[in-house]
DNA sequence: GGCAATTCTATACGCTTGTATAGACAATAA
DNA sequence: TTATTGTCTATACAAGCGTATAGAATTGCC
């Protein structure tokens, strides 16, 4: 979370009236706000001002602008993310599939109170472009934590793995878009969902160890 | 498209003033007005109005709301696309592999001047329901043609398909991201980028075939 | 206690929004 | 021609928006 100007994040020596609500207090609201059919692009200064108690004009004292307060949400949301599913992947649970495992921490996040993987999942297309760079980065990070473990799991498992910066890419691209468009489902077709998750990701994950042991023989493709 | 209430797309017998102004005209004002960096869902209908020249309220006697027309907007970005892109599915050219003709064909509706497919591929995750699910149908008819291409093409190339309508719905959705991602980069770059997408849709075409191989075998997956 | 710094509230501005209402205009039907 | 019918414009209203400004409240430092 890069410091900006009026970053009130870390107590300040307060030589003043101490701050009746925090930076921390302001994004809760404005998660509060936000649903599977709200999106952050379209609240209002007023609206988290409201939802927070406070006047609207106090907003100033912590966020530039809305946008500032999307782009610290998206990045609340990412981080927290990474924790729980890149957990789930490195925490392999025994006698079951990593990759099962790790959507299976996805599709738990898909239903969970917190709204995070809404937030991630949606917010990354529309929007000022702050917005959409601030969730871009994420997803960048999403890729890049994938990929070690991808490269990891191949040397534990002497498979190899043609590109696997793309093929985690390919990985997370999927399992967002996909998500995205099952998360208004209603809960009992999620299983369904999270099976046809699993198959797609193998798909991948297969596709790229062929694809490496095709190159491997000197059968390059293209 | 289905027939609404206050259909007026066929010339009825009008038994009164000419219309001035249709719903094509409408919709061409409203595709005007989104961009790369302009939602449908942010548009609103005094704006619309302007752009097409006419009083806001003469907008009523073409759609009922906004999101009326947004979905019309979606209905026809839909089967434009799927008439291009499909178009160049089938219209196999000699010598270069069908990933890579389509993908170059999708990648040349990235820098059209038509919106078509900026609409579709950042619409789908905000705004009303019926927004959405306009936009996830348009998103299944792209699976459902795909998957009975694919279903051919490994017909006539002797290769198996495991699950063919996943692999089809894999493709898709990474495309339509990995394409919401990338639409804003620099023109120089998206060579680069649709040279990642055909290896990363290569990678779920050649995991599905071997799935299907391996299946034959006995070795089931999972 | 007094001063300065800081955060809050209150009020107000100009703007845009969706939409209600009423009337002007044009074209067909009689 | 005249009546009718559908389409458009003009005007207006209430609500919500971001934000500018000014002042009250609360705290720490001297």
């Amino acid at each position: 979370m890069a410091d900006s100007p009026n970053d009130t994040s870390r107590p300040r020596a307060h030589h003043g009236r101490r701050a009746v609500i925090s930076r921390e207090d302001l994004i809760s609201a404005a998660l509060a706000l936000v649903g599977p059919h709200r999106s952050v692009s379209t609240l209002s200064l007023r609206e988290v001002a409201r939802e927070a108690g406070i006047a609207p004009n106090s907003f100033y004292r912590h966020f530039r602008d809305i946008d500032e307060l999307a782009v610290a949400m998206i990045e609340e949301a990412g981080s927290a993310l990474r924790k729980i599913i890149g957990g789930a992947r490195t925490r392999a649970v025994s006698g079951r599939s990593v990759v099962r495992g790790s959507i299976e921490s996805f599709m738990e996040q898909l239903t969970a109170d917190q709204k995070f993987l809404h937030l991630l999942m949606r917010e990354g297309t529309v929007g000022s472009e702050a917005f959409k760079q601030a969730a871009e980065k994420q997803l960048q990070y999403f890729e890049e934590e994938l990929c070690t473990d991808l490269v990891r799991l191949a040397g534990a498992n002497n498979t190899g793995l043609y590109k696997p910066e793309l093929a985690a890419k390919a990985i997370t691209r999927l399992v967002f878009a996909h998500g995205a468009s099952i998360m208004d489902l209603p809960p009992e077709q999620l299983p369904e969902a999270a099976e046809q998750m699993v198959i797609m990701v193998r798909m991948i994950m297969l596709g790229t160890q062929t694809m490496a042991e095709r190159a491997a023989k000197g059968e390059l493709p293209d």
